[in-house]
DNA sequence: CTTGACTCTGCACTGTGCTCCAGGGTTTAA
DNA sequence: TTAAACCCTGGAGCACAGTGCAGAGTCAAG
């Protein structure tokens, strides 16, 4: 047996085998060969890049902003110095995020500190400390 | 004029008017006190929760963790020591999405520098970095 | 050589998170 | 006092990201 079968990458990558054919048609994962029997057959490699799109999805990455990502590899007609630009627009999108997971993860932290840890909670204000973040935008 | 009307609140938010009505069905939004006319008035703290819901979907919640995030006020049932509980599982969900928003930042980061920076960029393999951080999973 | 697990295509269906009416009432500026 | 611009409820419709068939073919173990 060359390859995986469609089943084995979906348990693999953790995913349903509707799925991986839903990628296939959104351009996400490549057509991959086919034996006589017209069965896909898949490499080692298609499991990482399933898991690359569900991580990328958990951060809030759509399916298209995924795709984007992918294309600076899949695409020959670009230069590098395309594939440069548009790796740093994501970089910055990506700070953006992390930015705003500190900010999120520190009024939590604030909140958690700031509870005496018994009693009621009505003193918990925890838009208080997420709003202070906005507060300033 | 006490507060905001709905209109007012969904243009200083940046939403819908039709999304506010839909948070408030989705118990994101309190439902606010109505004028004789049955009109809402939301008061500028409204605008905070607003923004902070669409943030929050930004770096990849969903409504009903977004909800879960806002139950850590609400609710007047709780202890404190139960709300700094649930505060510390979702610094600990947000701890690991800062993580791997690092690990794509840095694979992209290493992509842009090994890109010579003009010709094609066959020879650009983002996958190939982006998987090395699950390689070692 | 059959039985059960698997795969194929194509299309219909689902859940989430909005978004848009219809058919009314209200407010405000001219 | 009337027109424009808002608001109300209830319900339909939409885009995205899947998920689930039906009806047919394929493969592997016993």
């Amino acid at each position: 047996m060359e390859g995986l079968s469609i089943g084995q990458l979906a348990r693999k990558s953790g995913v349903n085998v509707e799925t991986i054919r839903y990628y296939e048609r959104r351009g996400l994962l490549p057509a991959p060969p086919r034996g006589r029997s017209g069965y896909r057959h898949y490499s080692p490699r298609d499991i990482q890049r399933v898991r690359f799109i569900k991580r990328a999805q958990r951060l809030g990455f759509t399916l298209k902003e995924v795709s984007e990502l992918l294309q600076l590899k899949v695409d020959p007609q670009t230069t590098c110095a395309d594939v440069r630009r548009r790796a740093e627009i994501k970089m910055a999108e990506i700070d953006q995020r992390i930015l705003e997971l500190h900010a999120m993860r520190q009024a939590l932290s604030k909140l958690a500190t700031s509870c005496p840890g018994s009693g009621p909670s009505a003193e918990c204000p925890i838009l208080d400390v997420l709003d202070s973040n906005e507060e300033r935008r």
